[in-house]
RNA sequence: GCCCGGAUGGUGGAAUUGGUAGACACACGGGACUUAAAAUCCCGAGGAUCCGGAAGGGUCCGUGCCGGUUCGAGUCCGGCUCCGGGCACCA
């Protein structure tokens, strides 16, 4: 051990006692209870930036805290390898996108190892090496059985920049959520994920990890999956045998509708126009809308404006047997819903518009239920009350102009009018969801193959699992045009039918990247299997998840595809549980300030505001850094990045480092070993610090507050610098006290630095390190108790007074003792005391008059 | 527009969930050491104001704003303001 703190010796001195030890390597055979421990796994872009660091530094802590507490860990990390920045290089830059990867997975790799996070590196995974997505193809192929993957031509999001498809979660916004691409909608072949499949399962499993998961994440998942309860109603059509079907939450407004708009790409709208005069005119509107609605991609801010036509045809409102007309309209979703709706626009804002626009009848069928009403308002209200509603009125209420229904309130109501419907078999109760099937096929290269291959006699033919996987040919042509480059690499592309062994050619898309990160947390459990993704004995050990760490921006893609994997997964039996991850936590941003600006943004390089963690561990440490990052804010608050904060963590560092060097030879002495009958005062105090704070640190744990853990150590130092024994003059019972005290301290350190926790906990004669588990200190309540408190009195709520007292002082002494207080006494003289209220061990208030 | 968060010193943030507001740190100021600087160590500090030669001590105000509940409010309730985020024609 050197006088001074030199942190890059200490760490790689321990960096390579670690790796030697396989300090970090887990057994399932291992006895003690397990916990599972993981980091969302990183895309290899090349470099770390200071958000990986912080995501890996509180994932760390969190995984060396539980290992000093005796629990097995695992601890892995892998590489998101396969994506769009690969491809993007071999399109600029004519690399090979495979040796791209590797090459940054290697850079990346020395960097965690130069952070000492402690993983268990023998688990290491990769996307883009066959043996990974042999599996995402294996899973490709029970989806494929089970009818939950399916092809279909439809309109996709595409970024024209990437040349590519995105899901719909990718293009939120009408923008590409990699490149901020403006997104076109095309019609292609793709493949889809039958997530909606699992729609109700997503919401009604959120109940079993609402405690685990930030309330933000549960709710932003609840809105994109988007269930609604409503009901199915059919209109019929005058003259005609169709009907049209509609959905709708407010079947309670169903007489004041005045209109059914259908989406201008409605299957119905070619079908019905038939024979209508107007047929030319709607056709052309609707080749107007689809154009528009193409061309608003380009400005997707820009709010738009609601456009419809009369189709002449006449709807039949099956409650009032009323004629109402049937619009086409720019406003109506085809993809949400039947397509079609009724319009009401007194109780609907887009209604409301619309028919103002329009001058489409405004009626009025529900009123407010006024305070304490009891007396049904009559139907004496006039048709029209455009003028006299400025507003649609979209609360529930109760129902008015609605025939047998009018003065029942909406919540019954909609309940009555459903049933009703139902029975005359004209409508149905209804669940819709916003949430659209997953689609998966990307245009790309550098992707898991879609393992599909379509022969001239057989179509389309699943390949069998003995000849996965479907490799990824060694080269292509990037040219950045549209086709995937496979189409171009014709040793890939012809190939035999599984079936009947004729030419057949094999499907030239590959695997959107979630599809990996969906399930790669299973895979660590049984790594390097390869007769299945892993084996479920083996998972069961470790699944799920225990705690997951990562940032919020994956607050619905991946979060939401890989529940709907889980569940995928348990029912074709791999796993027993619904939802992978117990507990997670979404760590704030990294920001830093733009040069010349008062901007806090995320470090990026094209902001120039980019800290790179390399130069943070060269010049300070990566235990300085690590410590730094999780003192400075909470862990899901922004952090904002400071050099002088960072500096004051080395200090921390060098003056704990510096207590353990002078103290070192004072401790090697056995006397201070063992406990002492006597301790002075000051001693006591000490180790009462000690135990509080070994208290605080544990429960601050649990909720991983690893702001408030580490400034309690601070605090703890700060009293050890004030304890008055010296190594040269401490009598063994002082010496005792300090060891405890500086061994609880390094023990807690070593979560936040463990480099220098290792040092210095060798040199307190603990030869061997802390690789052994089981170490964590353990609180004495007793200990920990003051031996005196301090009681502030009150008079009117304010604050006049402080009384020494002992912990066992009863209500009463205590109320004496404010009582009697010098200084009370003086200030409550000649006034009346109304009452005296006693908090035991806190506080007195003495109210006066 | 709708839905969530949040607002505490110069700064990041603490506060046992209704009980001494500002822990811990950064930055700052003063001092020691030094020829000097850096490093290190010690001391100070919410604001205003008063008493005292000093050490110290007192009073008032103070957790975005207004109001309420309570013996007591950063914490609970009602009404706002501002900031951040999510969704955005989902019938």
């Amino acid at each position: 051990m050197d006088e001074k703190y030199f942190p890059e010796q200490i760490e790689t001195k321990w960096q390579q006692h670690w790796e030697q030890a396989k300090a970090f390597e887990v057994r399932e055979d291992d006895p003690r209870p397990k916990f599972y421990c993981l980091e969302m796994l990183p895309y290899p872009s090349g470099f770390l930036h200071m958000g990986h660091v912080r995501n890996y530094s509180i994932g760390d802590a969190l995984a060396w805290y539980k290992r000093l507490q005796g629990f097995n860990v695992l601890h892995p990390i892998g590489w998101d390898s396969f994506g769009q920045p690969a491809e993007q290089a071999a399109i600029k830059r004519g690399v090979n996108p495979r040796d791209w990867t590797e090459e940054n997975i290697a850079h990346m790799r020395g960097q965690m190892k130069r952070l000492g996070i402690s993983y268990a590196w023998s688990r290491e995974i990769a996307a883009h090496r066959p043996d990974f997505y042999k599996w995402d193809q294996w899973f490709f192929l029970r989806m494929y059985d089970r009818g939950l993957a399916y092809k279909k031509k439809s309109p996709v999001n595409w970024c024209p920049r990437e040349s590519t498809v995105l899901s719909n979660e990718q293009s939120s916004g009408g923008v590409c959520w990699r490149c901020g691409a403006q997104v076109e909608k095309r019609d292609l072949e793709q493949w889809f994920f039958r997530i909606t499949e699992y729609a109700e399962q997503l919401v009604e499993h959120m109940k079993q990890i609402e405690d685990g998961w930030p309330e933000k994440v549960l709710k932003r998942q609840r809105d994109w999956v988007g269930r609604s309860e409503g009901a199915y109603v059919d209109f019929a059509i005058k003259d005609s045998d169709e009907k049209i079907r509609v959905f709708t939450t407010r079947i309670d407004t169903i007489f004041g509708a005045t209109a059914v708009v259908l989406s201008t790409e409605h299957p119905l709208v070619d079908e019905l126009l038939e024979a209508s005069a107007l047929k030319n005119e709607v056709m052309a509107f609707a080749d107007k809308v689809k154009a528009e609605k193409a061309a608003r991609s380009l400005a997707p801010e820009e709010e738009e404006v609601k456009e419809g036509m009369n189709t002449g045809i006449l709807a039949i409102n099956p409650f009032s047997g009323e004629r109402i007309p049937v619009w086409v309209a720019n406003y109506v979703l085809i993809e949400y819903g039947t397509g079609a709706v009724m319009s009401v626009p007194a109780h609907d804002e887009r209604d409301f518009e619309f028919a103002q626009k329009y001058s489409l009848p405004i009626r009025r069928v529900i009123e407010r239920v006024s305070h304490g009403q009891e007396s049904i308002p009559h139907d004496a209200t006039s048709e029209d009350q455009s003028i006299a509603m400025p507003h649609a009125f979209t609360d529930y209420g109760i129902l008015v102009n609605s025939g047998d229904w009018s003065g029942k309130l909406s919540e019954q109501a909609i309940v009555e009018l459903t049933r009703f419907a139902q029975a005359h078999g004209f409508g149905q109760a209804a669940v819709t969801y916003r949430i659209r099937d997953w689609g998966v096929s990307r245009q790309r290269f550098w992707g898991a193959p879609i393992p599909i291959v379509y022969c001239e006699h057989c179509g389309m033919v699943p390949v069998s699992d003995k000849d996965l996987p479907v490799r990824l040919p060694e080269r292509a042509e990037f040219t950045g045009s549209g086709q995937s480059p496979l189409a171009g690499v014709a040793d890939f592309v012809n190939t035999t039918c599984p079936n009947c062994h004729s030419p057949a050619r094999r499907d030239t898309d590959t695997m959107d990247t979630f599809v990996d990160s969906s399930w790669y947390f299973f895979r660590y459990c049984d790594p390097h299997n390869d007769a299945a993704a892993f084996d479920p004995e083996l998972a069961k050990q470790w699944t799920p998840v225990d705690q997951y760490i990562g940032g919020d921006s994956h607050a619905v893609m991946h979060l939401i595809y890989t529940r709907f994997w889980t569940k995928f997964m348990r029912d074709i039996g791999l796993v027993s549980f619904d939802e992978p991850v117990k507990r997670l936590l979404t760590q704030g941003m990294v920001t830093n300030r733009i040069e010349g600006t008062d901007e806090w943004k995320a470090m990026s390089k094209s902001l120039g505001n980019g800290v790179d963690p390399d130069e943070m561990i060269t010049a300070f440490g990566a235990d300085a850094a690590r410590l730094f990052v999780l003192f400075a804010a909470p862990v899901e608050n922004e952090l904002r990045w400071s050099e002088t904060g960072i500096e004051g963590a080395v200090r921390f560092l060098r003056r704990v480092y510096t207590m353990v060097w002078r103290w070192q030879q004072r401790l090697s002495n056995q006397e201070t070993n063992s406990e002492a009958v006597e301790f002075s005062e000051s001693a006591r105090a000490l180790r009462r610090k000690t135990h509080q704070t070994i208290a605080k640190v544990t429960s601050d744990f649990e909720e991983l507050h690893l702001n408030t853990i580490v400034a309690a150590l601070m605090e703890l130092f700060n009293e050890l610098s004030a304890f008055e024994a010296q190594p040269a003059n401490a009598s063994a019972a002082d010496a005792f006290v300090v060891r405890e005290a500086l061994e609880s301290l390094v023990l807690m350190l070593a979560p936040f630095s463990p480099h220098a926790a290792e040092e210095m906990w060798e040199h307190l004669g603990h030869a061997g390190g802390l690789l052994a588990s089981g170490h964590w200190p353990q609180a004495d309540a007793e200990l920990a108790r003051r031996e005196e408190l301090e009681i502030p009195i009150q008079v009117n709520g304010k604050l006049r007074s402080r009384v020494l007292a002992s912990p066992q002082v009863t209500e009463e002494e205590l109320r004496t003792a404010a009582l009697n207080d010098k200084k009370i006494r003086s200030l409550i003289d000649g006034q009346q005391v109304v009452k005296v209220i006693v908090v035991p061990q806190r506080l007195v208030n003495i109210v006066v008059r």
